[in-house]
DNA sequence: TAGATTGTTAATCGATTAACAATC
DNA sequence: TAGATTGTTAATCGATTAACAATC
């Protein structure tokens, strides 16, 4: 149940939609073989993965009861401090997020969103007021907030980097297509959407290129 | 310049924004132990990243030239067939996308948008109008459009994956949270948002464990 | 029982890092 | 020249896969 890989707990998530599909219709056990077909990876891996995260393991011949599967990934996955974030920048994307259903059945919640600009401040995206960026600091610290979610331009990501972690803030989630410097403590993900685009083309183009040799 | 790794193809788009940002400054050549420092790889890693693509390489003392790796990055990532896709699903998440100024830096184009709600089509967003999707056949057959990006729903997401595919569509980026049933010859990019921030709040609390012992 | 399926150990594979010679 | 920096070969590391015994 401990030290599992990287690349293992990026495949929890998907497991986790998946046995969620399964158990909407009806389904209450799965091999491994089933699970690794849907995703096109070997079933060993499959095996390997749940074993880092299940309790009760799977059993011979039936498989593994995808209740309880749901509940440990869940529970691996979903049940921690860190559940709640804050976003900074509350443009189109950063809206989108707020907006955003997916979020809730990990756990998480962006509980409130700043921006600088005085015409969207006060607005309510999805239920959550939009405060001034000047009120960060204060509500991170008394909400004991660990996460920030950084959606303004590329120009003030590092400010807002540095402020929110100033305030208390452990994990950065950046969609500025910045390097943010941040000391070694603190934990960032770049989510670059060009780049994700960019990369497909390109294994696109690759593909392509070997089926006309 | 052949055989890239993926994890290599990876990284190349971080190190092409970085550059970018170098030029801006006015720096004309860097090292790999400098690029390296930026982003916590190892310079030997740089290195061999950079030698994947560069078309001169570094000259010892001095480094690598911004100018020719930005080309040389551009031109590997960038300058390719598949660079046009179109989207289906001008929700709030799709019409983000297509507002998105970034991917034209890597010479990508979203160059239109699909949605079967009458109250969107026709929609103007970015400069790009919003067709019924009964119009998505005939355009991505006419322009040889291979790059599809879904942001429906996930209950529609598998049927808008198949009419793209019977259309000549040939990789799938897709936000919708369902794993895709797709011919071996289509390519699928997942991008489950909500499973991003759960990996960084699992590792965020991971890390924190490790500190309280 | 027979067969499907699990879980584990060992072998393989791919990527990173260490070591070091080449060179501007 | 001396030193910084590159590029490459070999060693290491981490993850995947193959093989197979255990078991429901």
């Amino acid at each position: 149940m401990e030290g599992i890989s990287k690349e293992t707990l990026k495949r929890l998530p998907s497991y986790l939609i998946f046995l969620k599909d399964l158990r909407n219709a009806g389904v209450s056990a799965v091999s491994s073989t089933l699970i690794a077909e849907r995703f096109k990876f070997s079933p060993v891996q499959v095996r390997k993965d749940l074993a880092a995260v299940s309790s009760d393991g799977g059993k011979p011949k039936t498989g593994f009861i995808v209740d309880a599967l749901i509940r440990d990934i869940t529970a691996y996955l979903g049940y921690n401090d860190a559940s709640d974030a804050i976003l900074v920048g509350a443009g189109q994307l950063g809206r989108t997020l707020m907006s955003y259903g997916g979020f809730k059945s990990y756990g998480l919640e962006i509980v409130a969103a700043f921006d600088n600009d005085y015409s969207i401040e006060n607005a309510v995206v999805n239920g959550k007021r939009v405060f001034g960026i000047s009120r960060m600091t204060d509500l991170v610290k008394r909400m004991k907030i660990l996460i920030g979610i950084i959606t303004v331009p590329k120009d003030a990501a590092q400010g807002v980097a540095d402020l929110m972690i100033s305030a208390g803030v452990r994990a950065i989630w950046n969609f500025a297509p910045v390097q943010l410097e941040v000391p070694d403590n603190i934990l960032v993900r770049n989510e670059n959407l060009a780049a994700s685009l960019a990369i497909l083309s390109k294994e696109l183009s690759e593909k392509i290129d070997s089926e006309n040799k």
